[in-house]
DNA sequence: TATCTAAATGAAATTTAGTTTCATTTAAAA
DNA sequence: TTTTAAATGAAACTAAATTTCATTTAGATA
């Protein structure tokens, strides 16, 4: 909790118990959580209200904390930033996400690509098949 | 419009008016589109409502007559698949969607990550950054 | 070609994710 | 301690997407 205190004094905003809340939530959960995730999570010693959870979670992203995740579902999900840049393999039978350390387009940002003379600051890669519990061996 | 006519024939479904107004259209915008959107183009005529929109992607998506893609803001956008598998570099500041011919990470599709005994079948990539014009010449 | 029926449509109601409003509370500066 | 701008949260709202169900229609069958 000292840690979190710290860095949330770092950003120059209030280090207000809800704050706090919502990020020790995220580091504990350590994957792509979405609002609501965080809300029921927090829910059952109920001290922070629905539009807070959003609310902070949108100040988490504009000071990096977090960063937005988005799934084939289209929900917005938000994840640590102390986990580096990563990807994720998501299984279409049972929704399990498991992290992908590796991510060989990291040279992309940065990077401007010559045909349509665009620069490139970040990217989103996603990848979807199935897990091998779901494939039974296969 | 025969062209329409045909696919729709082989996908062992009616053929309604609808429908082929809405493969027209993505034929015709040919770049990735909400519901609401494709509503939107065709709501001049007014021939189609939105609840048929929807559904119709839906079926569209899994005949495989389009594929699903989603963008930061957590839109779900389809573009017809007679445009081969591409990614998109997408303005952070005007929005602008360009195509991006080379997917450098295509035989990643069908392939197993070891360490997680992963099947993938597919994958999303999308590229952020900033336009030429955007970037006033830099 | 007329009849029939399962499939398709669409208006309206509903659900879900996310945002805005505004009165109240609070962190932390003075 | 007082003060005040920042933060909170209940409630209202918005937007995207889904469900319901009465009506219409494509296309198979007689």
């Amino acid at each position: 909790m000292d840690r979190v205190n710290e860095i949330l004094r770092n950003i120059g905003k209030k280090c207000t118990e809800q704050r706090k809340l919502i990020l020790q939530t995220l580091f504990e959960l350590a994957k792509p959580v979405s609002a609501d995730e965080v809300y029921e999570y927090l829910s059952e010693t109920n001290k922070v209200g629905r539009t807070t959870v959003y609310r902070t979670l949108e100040l988490f992203e504009r000071k990096k904390l977090v960063r937005r995740i988005i799934f084939k579902d289209g929900i917005i999900r938000y994840e640590s930033t102390h986990l580096k840049h990563h990807h994720h393999l998501i299984c279409l039978s049972c929704g399990e996400v498991i992290p992908l350390e590796h991510c060989a387009i990291a040279s992309l940002d940065g990077s401007v690509i010559e045909d349509a003379d665009f620069l490139v600051t970040e990217h989103f890669l996603e990848l979807y098949g199935y897990c091998k519990k779901c494939r039974g061996g296969k």
